[in-house]
DNA sequence: TACATAGTCTATTAAAAAGATAGGGAATGT
DNA sequence: ACATTCCCTATCTTTTTAATAGACTATGTA
């Protein structure tokens, strides 16, 4: 399952593209629009510019604001961002890899199985993009 | 991720599956040969009996045991039994299921790309089987 | 320059979950 | 009767998650 924060994040970033034309957007706006702890918004909205994804801008008429476009931000990205791996297990992990004693060697059939999820999921998460979470036109 | 104790039912699982002709199981045996905490290992064990996946058999001579053949055990089963939930988010889990606020009502994009990460992990995860994740032949 | 605005950064805390341990109880075979 | 082996529940520790707090820095504007 995402954390709350990784949902938060889809929320917050959802909200983003559909008020992306407004310019930098309020993180205090972003946390009374999606009933978002505003302290915790910000630790997260800092982490997603952190990673690339998001602009910011201090004093008035500051805000947050995509770097870039929302369809080039695969969804994969952000929950790699936020939550860490996507795979289910750390030895078939491409981004968080950590082998385990079981694996190396006599190649267990659990790793074979879990790879294939993996590429299932990855799919879908890394061709998904921003864009495709938004239900406005 | 999967928790640490999945992964230990699995390990547990696969054992049982190499020695399934050698009748009732030791906990202690596959603890000692999978490097699992016995106790914790116990606890497991028994989640897989209540779960219908195995049987088991008390006092000498006693131990676990597959109650159906492993190859109808999709590997889905095992992980619900275990962590709960496969989905990513609450709001798309068939068995899990749990509303949230922002899905009800203007359905959120997110929702829809979950529906389709989930359905491709079960594709794997319901048609592969115990009997699949076993090196022997 | 002074001030208000708004994001930055780090620390702390509270609650929950994960991981592990402990020990008596109940069933079974000899 | 006894040894064996699983059953069950409680407890404990550690880690993670979620949330809160507050001082700091950058920016626009009067």
């Amino acid at each position: 399952m995402l954390s709350k924060k990784a949902q938060y994040a889809f929320h917050a970033l959802t909200y983003l593209v559909e008020n992306k034309d407004r310019g930098p957007i309020l993180i205090a706006e972003i946390a009374q629009e999606k009933h978002i702890s505003l302290k915790f918004l910000e630790q997260i909205l800092l982490e997603l510019k952190r990673g690339g994804v998001l602009g910011s801008k201090k004093g008035k008429g500051g805000g947050y604001y995509f770097i870039k476009d929302p369809s080039e931000v695969p969804l994969a990205k952000v929950i790699r961002l936020i939550d860490g791996p996507i795979a289910l297990l750390p030895c078939v992990s491409l981004n968080f890899f950590e082998p385990c004693e079981n694996c190396t060697g006599n190649q267990c059939g659990l790793n074979a199985v879990m790879v294939e999820v993996r590429d299932a999921t990855l799919k879908i998460l890394e061709q998904k993009t921003l864009s495709n979470i938004s239900r406005m036109l």
